[in-house]
This record gives structure tokens, sequence and C-alpha cells, in this order.
DNA sequence: CGAATGACCAAGC
DNA sequence: GGCTTGGCCATTC
């Protein structure tokens, strides 16, 4: 609310962010799908770039499982590690296994 | 207010 | 499977 108020889809975006279940991962498209708007998985991913250090970031990732920023530094370390810590599925290619770690959204605004 | 930006997505090669 | 192109639309400058 004081913090970035300037985007209200931001908020909506750090409000479902804020409550992926440990161990789940979503996508960009589906938290903008959820938000109404199919087509906003851009702006998601943006929102995302400025998100407060104490949402679970790392448990978003592209639609096809693959990291945003896999390899790249944050915070001390990196998307992929903070992950496995929690016991999300990696496929020998390197994604995330969307099967049986994708979290489907269920919650009312 | 117009132009640029972006941690995306789908389609095509 | 990977790289390129076009489209999308709220936020920023």
């Amino acid at each position: 609310m004081s913090l970035m108020e300037g985007g209200l889809f931001f908020q909506r975006v750090y409000d479902i962010v804020e409550r992926i279940p440990l161990g789940k991962v979503v996508t960009y498209g589906s938290i903008a799908c959820y938000l109404g708007n199919p087509r906003n998985a851009r702006m998601v991913g943006w929102a995302m770039h400025s998100c407060p250090n104490f949402l679970p970031w790392h448990r978003v990732i592209l639609k096809n499982g693959k990291l945003p920023l896999e390899g790249l530094m944050v915070d001390g370390t990196n998307q992929k590690e903070l992950l496995l810590e929690e016991g999300v599925v990696f496929l020998s290619n390197g994604f995330v296994d969307l099967e049986k770690c994708l979290w489907q959204i269920k919650i009312r605004l």
C-alpha cells in the first residue's frame, strides 16, 4: 500500500505472489490471467522487477517452466537454489516440472 | 500527452 | 530444442 502505490496492478500481483504455497510455482501468464488480462503477463514481469524482497518472487516463473533469472544472483542466491530448497522438482533440461509444482490460483479477491 | 520500457507469450524458422 | 519477430498494455520519463 504505502510502497509503490502508484501501480494498482502491481499491488494485485504482489497480493497473489505473497500467497503462493511453499514448494509451488506460478507463471506470469497465470497471474495476468487471474487479474483479468491474459496479455498482461509482461506487466506482471515488470511488477516483479520492483517487487519487495519479502515476497517469494522466486516462485514466479515463465510459462514453459523456465526460470526468468536463471544463473543471475539475486539477494545473495539464485532462483533455482531457492526453489530446490523448497522441494520444487526440476526436469533434466533445467526447467521446473510444471505438472507437479504449478500452483493453480484458487483464492478469492 | 507521446515515446520508450519491460523478470512475457505465441508463432515461425 | 533454440533463436527471432510481432504483439501486448500498464508504468515511466
